[in-house]
DNA sequence: TAGATAATTAGATGATAATCTAAATAAAAT
DNA sequence: ATTTTATTTAGATTATCATCTAATTATCTA
């Protein structure tokens, strides 16, 4: 199995307790960045900073509305990672 | 889901590409450090720091044979950790 | 027992990453 | 139009991590 920078760029993303973290909270539907922003203590860039590399692994997905941005979990590439990493053990796709 | 040292151990261990190398290595049966060693070209001391850490995750195991270290990928743990890993997207175990 | 071989551990270095504050951008409200 | 609110970007700092060489431990063999 050989990796791509794709790949690469989603493992990156899930090693950090705070972006599963924020996975996790998105799995109950799309929030605004404020709304993500209640459940942690870090700072507003820091959290920007989190969601600009779940973006770039395509994990999730963001659309403007007036001021704020929502966040949303993108589940086609969700589904892409749940492939990857059970062909990293060799089994079938769930 | 609330998470804990294991898990974030298991996730930091599979972030790394050389990890994920050695683990897809060791799918197809286990293999003596020196085995594992000749899939890459940094230096045994980088190669046991990796293997070092894939064992405190308890994504392998070893065993001595004489001078040599066997090392074998930990199915239950990968069993663990698929679920592990489901569970972040709220999917069912495969 | 001495020397060779296999692997790990110690300690150092350079690169990467998480975080912060401050500044910038953009839309909304007054 | 100015101010306020929401978010991102820039730049700096600190911590963590991958890697190296050298030293150590453990086993095997001559």
């Amino acid at each position: 199995m050989q990796e791509t920078q794709k790949q690469e760029s989603m493992f990156a993303a899930i090693a950090d307790v705070q972006r599963r973290k924020i996975l996790n909270i998105l799995k109950n539907g799309e929030l605004s960045v404020a709304e993500i922003k209640a459940h942690f203590d870090f700072s507003g860039a820091t959290l920007s900073h989190h969601l600009s590399i779940l973006k770039n692994a395509e994990l999730v997905r963001v659309r403007r509305q007036g001021q704020q941005r929502i966040y949303t979990l993108n589940l086609s590439v969700v589904e892409e990672l749940l492939l990857i990493f059970n062909q990293l053990f060799n089994r079938e796709k769930p």
